[in-house]
DNA sequence: CCAGTACTTAGGTTG
DNA sequence: TAAGTACTGG
């Protein structure tokens, strides 16, 4: 068993204890995902059948490594019979096997967070009520915490406490909300993301006989991030593991950052009290950073109070300190930390695949975004408006629930008339009331108009007929044809690829929306291609978790060479050579809303400290004096988290620029903006300036090959691949080529960034 | 019923 | 700023 030298002694003693229950604190950094791994590898190595191991993850795309390292060491065939994933995932499979038991049917539809916005709104008009005080967004976080905290809507209506609380809010009727949209999703076969804890909950505490069959099936539970479930999801775990008691939790207090969404710290805090002969295992020796790094997050999260003791220590170098860079706007933000990795990719002849920006709020993404772009370098944006997010991708994916799922009311609203059929406002409304009053879905209403009447003329009916027809065909179809040749004909039939293609006139966007959709597409006869089974590649079959995948499990084996941009909530877990972490100002991060009590702020620093240990040569931190909110400049101080690193492990650059000059309008480039001028700012600054210049410079004149590019010529760029130049313009470091890319279309480059190469014919 | 235009209002993190 | 909504005229 040579995988378990590869481990240091604490590690081993995780993962050969494999009975009973155990406690894995692992710092940041300490190898986590290693034990982990080992330990289900070691477990049937002596004998544990992989039928018997649940495995929770935090993410599809943890679940995915983990089974194939597994695999690695044990047989893949071996791993494969692993039931891992994340919570939603693994029991959103197990709710539809034992769905008749709930009354859902067994291809019951996954509201995401904007079905659910939806419905609500829906019920908010239909009660008359104000939408101002009834925001949906605020309401569904109600009825999300009440449910991961397992009060059903009868329990809520009837806790006073609750009650009252909401009366003093001025919100009376979110019990009603809440009985309403409970009932609705039921009638439409919905469940939203928390039903899929909260109805597990429900077969598991109802019906013994599943609780008892998965008691005997999953003998050994582990659960990764347990600093991070809730109390519907510890529930499940404790339920599950009553039998055996061969649990195995692994996590880290100070990187709880989901109390938002119901995270409950006291579950690990609590675990001694559940479990009192269990065994505990810390993992401090950090792999990952520099002793900067890895003592700069220890002295910010010391502050807090609530933890588990733990001392996180390295063997590693020091490593450079870490910088901090104070902008005068977001803009400049965005450049310079652009340009600085565009340096340090050159100095280093790294790939960019080694660097992150990292920020607290998604919509910080833009000005990164910019001037990545105009430096040509190729990046990825994680999380905001995820691929099936988008509105084409819904739009078809409505028809695809909608064929498997008729009662889905909100697949429903969204294709009933779009393409536009003529089927308008009026008439949906006037369906959706006739469907409340009678206690049915809108697909009966619309089935069955002499049944339910609704006040529609005869030309709508026509068209609803019509609708209807068409939507009964595609069903037909389900358990004929595959699941890309369904998806396939229903694009095509339902005409929402003939309105895409019709638009692709209009401009690049449409092109786009048009192109997502074929992806869609073609993803869908990846997945049929992938299934031996016939009768496992069915759209049905294909439907079932598409709701639950998020851009982070999409990016498989796609480590192309991008820089990553994303929230420093979905970097968790992750790690990267350089990291870069911007927007460090007081009322972004900490955010504004978490300045009210000690317990929010705290949640806010052990985010700072989960962005700090993603870092593992050199962390740089940047915020902006000034930047765009809501279209109004407003000036900020820096973020307290920067004062709270203890100083020995920072220094700081102030970038200064003349007034009226664009970093990079500068001719020459880079070196510009840290070098020269008024060293204003934070006084440390000018010390800092030698170590910028001491930065190689030389990729950043590389391509000076391309000044004698013409117009005419073909060339190769790095991105873009081959491409015909049809014009020039601009001067020295400003000289600028267009150039038509048969894939990409026209594009213009600045030729000292585009470093391309000419092609003789 | 629909498309175009004026107006309002966002407060944050995710499966 | 930008997206989403309400209103107005065809």
């Amino acid at each position: 068993m040579s995988y378990l030298d590869e481990l240091n002694p604490s590690q081993r003693e995780a993962v050969e204890c494999t009975e009973g229950p155990i406690m894995v604190i692992a710092g940041a950094g300490s190898g986590k995902t290693r034990v982990l791994t080992y330990r289900i590898a070691h477990m049937i190595e002596i004998g544990v059948d992989p039928f018997n191991i649940l495995a929770l993850t935090f993410t599809n795309k943890a679940a995915r490594e983990m089974t194939e390292r597994i695999g690695r060491i044990v047989g893949p065939s071996e791993a494969k019979n692993i039931t891992m994933g994340t919570f939603h995932s693994v029991f959103a499979r197990i709710l539809r096997f034992n769905a008749d038991r709930l009354g859902y049917p067994s291809n019951f539809t996954i509201y995401d967070t904007q079905d659910s916005k939806s419905l609500l709104k829906d019920i908010i008009k239909e009660l008359s009520l104000d939408d101002k005080v009834y925001k949906p967004g605020m309401v569904l976080g109600r009825i999300s915490s009440a449910k991961n905290n397992l009060i059903s809507w009868e329990a809520y209506e009837q806790n006073a406490d609750i009650i009252l609380e909401d009366t003093q809010s001025r919100r009376p009727e979110l019990a009603t909300i809440y009985k309403t949209y409970v009932q609705r999703c039921f009638k439409a076969g919905a469940m939203d993301f928390d039903d899929l804890l909260y109805q597990t909950n429900v077969l598991l505490r109802d019906f013994p006989d599943v609780l008892h069959y998965y008691q005997q099936k999953f003998r050994y539970i582990l659960v990764d991030e347990y600093q991070d479930t809730n109390y519907a999801q510890y529930l499940i775990v404790k339920k599950l593991a009553a039998v055996f008691e061969n649990l195995c939790v692994v996590g880290d207090d100070a990187q709880s950052i989901y109390s938002f969404r119901g995270a409950n710290i006291q579950n690990i805090l609590n675990f001694r009290k559940d479990y009192p002969d269990f065994k505990l295992f810390k993992l401090e020796q950090n792999y990952r950073s520099t002793k900067t790094i890895v003592e700069a997050a220890n002295s910010v999260i010391a502050r807090n109070q609530d933890q588990i003791k733990k001392n996180v220590w390295t063997d590693n170098t020091d490593g450079n300190k870490i910088r901090v860079i104070r902008t005068l706007t977001d803009n400049e933000e965005g450049k310079v930390v652009v340009n600085r990795i565009f340096d340090l990719k050159h100095s280093e002849s790294s790939s960019y695949n080694d660097f992150a920006i990292l920020y607290r709020t998604n919509k910080q993404s833009r000005s990164f975004e910019e001037a990545l772009r105009k430096l040509n370098i190729p990046y990825k944006i994680y999380g905001g408006i995820s691929f099936y997010q988008r509105k084409e991708i819904k739009d078809l994916l409505a028809y695809f629930r909608l064929t498997t799922n008729h009662n889905d009311e909100e697949a429903l609203k969204r294709v009933i008339n779009y393409p536009k059929r003529g089927i308008g406002k009026t008439s949906i409304e006037n369906i959706i009331i006739a469907a409340t009053n009678n206690g049915v879905s809108m697909w009966d209403v619309i089935t069955k108009f002499e049944q339910y009447p609704c006040g529609i003329n005869g030309s709508t009916k026509t068209k609803l007929y019509e609708f209807t027809t068409m939507i009964k065909s595609f069903s037909a179809q389900l358990d004929k044809l595959n699941a890309y040749d369904l998806a396939q004909h229903v694009a095509k039939s339902s005409g929402v690829l003939k309105e895409l293609y019709n638009e692709k006139e209009k401009g690049p966007e449409e092109v786009e929306r048009y192109q997502n959709v074929e992806e869609l597409l073609a993803g869908i006869k990846e997945f049929t291609i992938s299934r031996e089974n016939e009768n496992e590649a069915s759209l049905a079959e294909f439907m079932l978790d598409v709701a639950l995948l998020t851009d982070a499990d999409e990016d498989k084996g796609d480590d192309r060479n991008h820089v990553t941009l994303m929230t420093i909530h979905s970097s968790k877990g992750l790690e990267f050579p350089h990291v870069f972490l911007v927007g460090l100002e007081e009322n972004l991060f900490p955010s504004q809303m978490a300045l009210h009590t000690r317990s929010e702020l705290e949640e806010e620093r052990r985010l700072f400290y989960v962005a700090l240990t993603r870092a593992m040569h050199s962390c740089t931190i940047s915020w902006a004096a000034s930047r765009f909110n809501w279209g109004q400049l407003v000036t900020s101080e820096p973020s307290r988290f920067i004062d709270e690193i203890d100083s020995s492990h920072l220094e700081f650059d102030t970038p200064s620029r003349g007034p009226g000059r664009s970093l990079t309008g500068r001719t020459g480039g880079f070196e510009q903006p840290f070098a020269g001028g008024l060293n204003k700012g934070l006084g440390a600054a000018s010390r800092n300036l030698r170590s910028m210049d001491q930065l190689d410079r030389s990729p950043s004149n590389k391509s000076g090959g391309s000044a004698d590019i013409k117009v005419g010529y073909n060339v190769m760029h790095d991105r873009f691949g081959k491409g015909k130049v049809t014009k020039l313009e601009g001067d020295g470091p400003d000289k600028k080529a267009t150039i038509f890319f048969p894939h990409h279309g026209a594009k213009t480059v600045l030729l000292r960034f585009a470093n391309l190469t000419v092609l003789e014919d």
